[in-house]
DNA sequence: CACAATTTTCAGTAATTACTGAAATTACAT
DNA sequence: ATGTAATTTCAGTAATTACTGAAAATTGTG
């Protein structure tokens, strides 16, 4: 790791750690971080040496990453060996992340919950059981729902909402008087 | 564990898992799915009974709860044990994680990626790597700002605006227009 | 098709993280 | 204060997860 500068060297190592705490390995964290700075694909026996890593553990690491989808393939002109790289748009990484989490952890919770709030109970502490379970369906299904929307927004959009912040909430106020004023006025139309 | 009811196993279990891929201990997952079913207050020796952990074990669990804020002790008239509960309003939990993740996760990456971007660089690679790491930046600074902001809004003001979905976009064409119609008519005022 | 280059797999080992029981500490009642 | 109940700490151990090197499989080339 010495042959990479100050600045990446810090950069690589926050990632491994943040990694760890995400459920994703340390190795992995390091790896992509490596990939997202680095100004051109790479290859596998770079990886290993530049990181220091053995070359079966960056092939597995590799292997990890390519399921989140998190990274491009390609190969170089006269070199048969695969290249490496990161998608340069930090928009649609954060989708692609936020999809896979969805299908790998919020869509298995909503399942199990699902089935566990059509259950048919009888004891007190089920029925209460059940209720709290229907609330954290309700919830999850809500955000997610609404994350999937926002998903399908154009970025433009996105990013123009998101630097609205909570003056939405005025936006969202002068929605209802329209409304009210156009039912008033016009009898009802749709929204 | 058999003292429970399938349907409460059941969803221990789940949370067990979930917890572990996300950093969190499967035992702190599992305490927390217990105490969050359940119809009134544990202390730790129901815990460690229910779930069949040593007495420690949940009493270091029920400590990493705490420091996320996930939990609620109160002591019960003419017992001396503390007794544990998990907040009720699911919205309310969904927003202290989310604040415990930014403070722990986010805000050291955001520091980190600042200094990073602000440093004095010379190469090549370092120039390009830098570039990457403003745009990691912004990106997060963005959705975390926004994040803040949304964490404002009163609950009814948010579930609107997440029912309204994708349809966001109409209503923020609306504002467009009508900032539109105002300056070309009245001249500038405030939105 | 044979061979060389490259990648993947996997059994063994290392490292890390989780868990326990015993001891220490703290909190509370008399 | 003293004793007892409750909780926490922590060193040792168990379990899990990560990593390696060697072997196998795959891919591409003449």
């Amino acid at each position: 790791m010495q042959n990479l500068s100050p600045l990446i060297q810090n950069f690589i190592l926050h990632f491994g750690e943040m990694g760890s705490r995400w459920g994703i390995n340390r190795t992995v964290g390091q790896i992509y971080a490596l990939l997202y700075v680095s100004d051109r694909p790479l290859n596998a026996d770079e990886i290993a040496e530049m990181l220091d890593f053995s070359r079966s553990n960056v092939s597995m690491g590799l292997k990890e990453l390519e399921s989140w989808r998190l990274t491009r393939l390609q190969h170089l002109p006269g070199d048969r060996r695969e290249y490496f790289s990161a998608p340069e748009d930090v928009w649609a990484i954060f989708k692609t992340l936020a999809e896979e989490r969805k299908k790998r952890e919020v869509d298995p919770t909503l399942t199990m919950l699902r089935g566990a709030v059509i259950e048919n109970v009888t004891t007190q502490s089920d029925q209460f059981a059940q209720q709290r379970m229907k609330a954290m369906h309700d919830l999850i299904e809500l955000v997610s729902g609404w994350f999937g929307d926002v998903h399908r927004l154009d970025q433009d959009t996105l990013v123009q909402l998101m630097k609205l912040g909570s003056k939405v909430q005025k936006l969202l106020e002068l929605k209802g008087k329209l409304k009210v004023v156009a039912v008033g006025k016009l009898g009802s139309k749709k929204s």
